[in-house]
DNA sequence: GATGTCCCATTGGAGCGCAA
DNA sequence: TTGCGCTCCAATGGGACATC
């Protein structure tokens, strides 16, 4: 059997993490005197070796096996064929095959492959007993579910990076809930074929009179009652607008949370 | 050189939307 | 209904830097 010798989990945890008392990283105190945060020279190293930072689950070549493979599951990703795994038709039933064939579950996600072949096949020995059976499903999955969640941040962080926009396009995005759809009788009175109706009825029952406040409650009232005096076929007409429009303020609202250009002058033009 | 602090890169997990 | 893909956020590990 081969230890964990760089002690990697080799359990899937889904509990949440224990809270750790504060840290230096997680407690911020003042600066002691001498240069200020601003006047700090960073100095970026060019040695991967050295860059800040968590070094991540994966060994060097692991990172580089995976990250060949990228451009395919950057291509499976963008067409948003969601196939489940197991079927056959899913990236993940040929890529992970593949990274178990190519790195023996044995072998500690951080540690390289050994250049020994004896030590290698040693590696990628089957497990022999019940106990090491379920040993090499855990890590299989946990490596399965590290992998995937890998590619999933490296194609988010891809497309954020990537796209100059990006952070201006996210403040511009509405911030609001989606339009909800107005009842029948609200789109019956500000209908430009109906609202003239409804503003007769309003002045020959001398509403007029009536305290303002109380002027759209009963427009609405009036709305009411011609609304269902009209026959079907208007009604249905109505209903159809009615929905009509909530589906272009929805299709409206959702391309402006996606930042795409409206397809409003107006919106446009804002 | 030792120590304290800052800050960057990466992670796990929760939650949500949506296609199958 | 299931489960994949995506997003967000707090936590973590550790190098960089300032000070003593």
């Amino acid at each position: 059997m081969v230890s964990n010798a760089s002690g990697q989990p080799t359990v899937l945890t889904k509990a949440a993490p224990a809270p750790t008392p504060p840290t230096a990283a997680t407690t911020r105190v003042a600066l002691p005197t001498g240069k200020s945060k601003a006047q700090r020279v960073k100095k970026s190293s060019n040695d991967p070796a050295k860059k800040r930072g968590n070094k991540g689950n994966f060994s060097a070549g692991r990172l580089a096996w995976l990250t060949e493979r990228l451009p395919a599951y950057n291509a499976y990703a963008d067409s948003k064929q969601k196939k489940k795994i197991g079927s056959g038709l899913s990236f993940w039933c040929s890529l992970l095959p593949d990274y178990h064939a190519a790195f023996p579950w044995r072998l500690p996600l951080k540690d390289e492959l050994p250049e020994d072949a004896e030590i290698l096949t040693a590696l990628a020995h089957e497990p022999e007993t019940d106990e090491e059976a379920a040993e090499k499903t855990q890590i299989v999955e946990n490596a399965e579910t590290k992998i995937m969640l890998w590619y999933g941040r490296q194609r988010q962080s891809n497309k954020t990076t990537k796209n100059p926009f990006f952070v201006t396009l996210k403040a511009l995005r509405p911030q609001g809930p989606a339009p909800k759809r107005i009842p029948d009788v609200q789109f019956y009175l500000s209908h430009n074929d109906f609202k003239e109706g409804v503003a007769r009825d309003f002045e020959a029952k001398g509403y007029a009179s009536q305290p303002s406040r109380e002027h759209l409650k009963l427009r609405c009232q009036i709305a009411k009652e011609l609304l269902r005096k009209e026959p079907q076929n208007v009604r249905d007409r109505i209903r159809s607008e009615a929905l009509e429009e909530h589906a272009e303020a929805l299709r409206l609202h959702k391309d402006a949370s996606l930042g795409l250009p409206s397809s409003n002058p107006t919106a446009q033009a804002e």
